[in-house]
This record gives C-alpha cells, sequence and structure tokens, in this order.
DNA sequence: ACCTGAACACCGTTCAAGT
DNA sequence: ACCTGAACACCGTTCAAGT
C-alpha cells in the first residue's frame, strides 16, 4: 500500500486502471448494495481520492454504464443449435449474469440512461432469433417483448429480495423457477 | 397564502393532511420524476417546513409507502365473470395504475422496503383466480410468476422509457402492446 | 496527462425549542 | 400535538492548482 501523491503518477508508479476502479466498483455493489455504491466509497477503497474517477468516467451514471458494459457484453446466443435452442440460450444467458450482480440490475433500472442499451440489443437479437425459427415479424416482436419483460420482470423480484434480504419475501422467481417459467413460454411460442 | 408561523396550529388554521402532502408527492412525481422527489421540494411545494413531513411520514421509504398504498389499493380482481376474464382484469388493472404514474413504479422498484407488500397480495390473488380456473398449485404458481414478472417487466419499460422521455427507446411493451402480449399468454394458459 | 484538496450546492434526518 | 430552524453527516460534482 504505497501512499499516493498529488500530480503525474512518476514512471515506476504506474496510473490506476480503469477496469480496477470497475472490479471494485462491482465488488462493492455485490456486498453493500446499491446504496453502498458512492463515488467517495468507490475512491476510498481503490485508495485514490474520489475526483480521480471523473478522470476516467464522465460522472456515475457512466460509471454505472460502464459496469452494465462490462458485465452483459458477453450475453450473445449460442453459435448454433436450432433457434428455438439458441432462443432459450440467449435468455438464459442473460437471466444468469442479472443473477450474479442484482444490485447491478437494481441500479441499470433505476437509471433510465443506462438501461436502454443493452436491452436494445438484445431484444433485436431476440427478434432475429425468433424470426429465423419461423415466426412472424409480428409475432417475433410480440414474443421478444413477453420473454424480455418476463426475464426483467424476474430480475427485479431477485434483486429486491435480494437487496435485504427478506425472509419473508414471496418467493420471487428465481433459479429453477425462472427455467420452468421460460420453458412454459417457449412451449407456448 | 397564509404564512404558516412556527408552533401548533391556531383552531381556525387546520392542520397539515398527510393526504394534501401524498396528492402533492403523486404530482412531483408525475411532472418532475424518482429525481424531483425530495422532502424539501415537496415540503416547498406544500407551503410547509421539511420536517413537517416527518411528523406524517416516519422517512422518504415510508412516505414513499404511503403512496404505493394510496395508488395499488385499488387494485383487485372483478367481482364476478370467469376466472379467466377476472386473471385478465386483475393483471390489467395492475398495469393501467402502473402507465398512469411510471415514475412511482421506478421509486417502488428501486426501494427494496417499499416493494414486496403490494406484489404479494397481487400475486396471491393471482394465484387464488389461477386454481379457480382449474390449474394445479404447482402451475398456478408457475403461471403466477409468469404473468406478474411479465407485468412488471413491461411497466419497467415504461417507466424508464417514460422518465427521459427517449424518442430512440426501443418501442417498449406499452399499451396495446401489452394487452397483446396478455391474451397470447392467457391464451397459452 | 493525471491526480489532488478545498469548496459548492445539494441531500435526508436528528434535535431542541416554540405554541 | 403539531410545527419550525438550525445543525449534522452525508452526497455528486466543479474548479484551481500541483507535478
Amino acid at each position: 500500500m504505497t501512499k499516493r501523491g498529488p500530480g503525474r503518477p512518476s514512471a515506476n508508479t504506474e496510473a490506476v486502471s480503469p477496469s480496477k476502479i470497475l472490479s471494485e466498483a462491482l465488488a462493492i455493489l455485490d456486498a453493500k448494495g446499491l446504496e453502498g455504491l458512492t463515488m467517495r466509497a468507490l475512491a476510498a477503497r481503490v485508495g485514490i481520492n474520489p475526483m480521480t474517477i471523473y478522470h476516467h468516467f464522465v460522472d456515475r451514471d457512466g460509471l454505472t454504464r460502464a459496469l452494465a458494459d462490462s458485465v452483459y457484453s458477453a450475453v450473445h446466443p449460442p453459435e448454433d443449435g436450432d433457434p428455438r435452442a439458441r432462443v432459450a440460450g440467449l435468455i438464459a444467458a442473460y437471466h444468469s449474469e442479472v443473477l450474479k450482480h442484482p444490485a447491478l440490475t437494481l441500479a441499470i433500472f433505476s437509471r433510465p440512461s443506462v438501461f436502454p442499451g443493452h436491452a436494445r440489443r438484445i431484444t433485436s437479437d431476440l427478434n432475429k432469433l425468433l424470426e429465423e425459427a419461423g415466426l412472424s415479424p409480428d409475432r417475433s416482436q410480440l414474443w421478444g417483448h413477453i420473454l424480455v419483460d418476463y426475464t426483467h420482470g424476474a430480475a427485479l423480484a431477485v434483486a429486491l429480495a435480494g437487496e435485504h434480504n427478506l425472509s419473508q419475501s414471496p418467493s420471487p422467481n428465481t433459479g429453477d423457477s425462472f427455467d420452468d417459467g421460460l420453458n412454459e413460454l417457449l412451449k407456448a411460442l
């Protein structure tokens, strides 16, 4: 833990890496929830001045957006398999990331400027797959909405249940239960 | 606009009514979104001292909880009709309230301590109706989750789209589109 | 270019005091 | 009982300065 002074880091001291900031931010989110992630707390954990963060991310929303990027950029449909299985795979991948970081889900859902990007991409991937599976464009859009909204609703329930682990919560649609519902929907499709 | 002084209101001056506070809070939420609703802004609008609010509601979450109560307590299944139609009616009633106050939806979804109460009641109403419609307890729970999560996901999309009216948003599942999806789900059920 | 410290304009909330 | 004013402990963020 070498103490940092003001000014540009000298040659041997390395600059603070944005990815370090992101991983620590995610750690805070996972451990303390949405409330725990403040610019000041994050800076303290990384061992830098709060204002240094602004050199790497425009503001708090920018940080959250970068967090969302790093987590959800991995969510893609499986390369092969029949279209229906690829739909299932895409949704499952999305839901699995969501389950790993419930507080991030909440952060994204709370901030309009953070949310749309990924949902849009995933929705459009989904629509393409549904058309490949033989649905009409209209029905692809309809079922795209159904599947994405179902996933988001389930994610929300998990995020809220996890945030202040209320054991009296109404058995949120988590884990296996989510998959059962997804299967049921794919059958109806 | 008679100015208020300190101390207990005299006989002719009426005490600040909690319902007045609630309706103004809802007005702020509808007009300025979640960010706009601060204790201080609310007090200014009602024309009272910020601290007066704490005499009527424990804290910000308590206020939000009361807001949720006042809006969602009206959501009940229709008295008669066949069970399937009553399911549709309950979901439609829920979704319609959500559409009226997107920012309230967001407020509830962001605060774990506010959310569960109503979702729990509505979910349990829904399960009862589904059993009446002839589903097994297991399948009632499964479809209860599907329907509630779908509704919440759609609500979220609307709330986020409305918050900063991004016209480039990916055509959220709103209005008629929601009903189409709901019908599709009820057919599959 | 990269980092810091002080300062600004806010928050929610506690507490003591007024009638 | 009901209301207020000042104060506390926070926020995110801007800005000027240091290397």
